[in-house]
DNA sequence: CTTTTTTTGCAACAATTTTGAAAAAGTCAT
DNA sequence: ATGACTTTTTCAAAATTGTTGCAAAAAAAG
């Protein structure tokens, strides 16, 4: 079982309070969250700039990556554990819903091959797919 | 051939400088833009105010679509003739140069069927694909 | 426990986006 | 063209969001 503490050693962070509350927050969701949706669930316990800092932080160390959303704020979701600060592969797709806003990482769903015209190099692929989740009603 | 006026009127909006002005940006760019961009692109010949309440007209009036950026700043592009208010289909995916930073979409490019795990319901799908474009060397 | 290094919180700042309301401009029927 | 009517633009102000410098606090190391 992934612990805070025991993942954030593995990615040579410090074991701080804010980090931990902000991680733990993460492996208790398991959804993507935004910088003001943190502050919010952590009820104002740290400061805003704190937050800001521990997800740059976090994303360098990959221990999060970035999740595209619609309305422009831009959202987080835990890394699997096979990221570091070197590696950072991801070729999952994120489903928000349009129902109850969440936002979720799919692994599941494999992403076909794309082709693009001819003089496009294709480097990294974000998909972000809307709709209804199981929670809401998508399987009635 | 596609004129501001004809594109304003064909989905009942007044034409107003304003209107046309960005409605022209985009005609002439042919790239995704951003508030910041537009703004900038204008000159400050318009009020910044004006061009968010433009932006958030176009869109739903279907003359522009959403562009989403990993930068968190969010884009708008044209939309083809087809959109209005009530149809907003788009099924391309977006391009974006991570040499020289423009946006484009690649109507050309098709986005295979993704299989979804049971229960979602997919509604709408958004691509963003980086990497360089043919301008930036992407076939040399 | 002491030293060293890193992180946090605060304050101030800058930039971005939103809202309300009056002035200006566009539309339409004389 | 003119005036009534409606929509759009502008300006001022507020709210929200993101950044930076620095001193205090906390974590790791010895
Ligand atoms: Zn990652
Ligand atoms: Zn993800
Ligand atoms: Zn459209
Ligand atoms: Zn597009």
């Amino acid at each position: 079982m992934r612990t805070v503490h025991h993942i954030l050693t593995d990615h040579q962070l410090r074991n701080t309070s804010v980090r931990k509350e902000v991680l733990q927050l993460f492996l208790n969701k398991e959804i993507a969250l935004s910088q003001p949706e943190i502050e919010h669930e952590l009820d104002d316990s740290c400061d805003r700039v704190t937050i800001y800092r521990t997800l740059a932080t976090f994303l360098e160390k990959g221990v999060i990556h970035k999740v595209l959303d619609d309305q422009g704020a831009m959202k987080y979701a835990l890394c699997a554990d096979t990221c570091s600060a070197e590696v950072h592969q991801h070729d999952h797709l994120h489903f928000k819903c349009t129902h109850c806003g969440t936002t979720q990482c799919i692994e599941e769903a494999i992403i076909p091959p794309i082709q693009l015209p001819a003089g496009f190099q294709l480097a990294e692929l974000n998909v972000l797919a809307q709709g209804t989740c199981p929670d809401c009603g998508g399987g009635k």
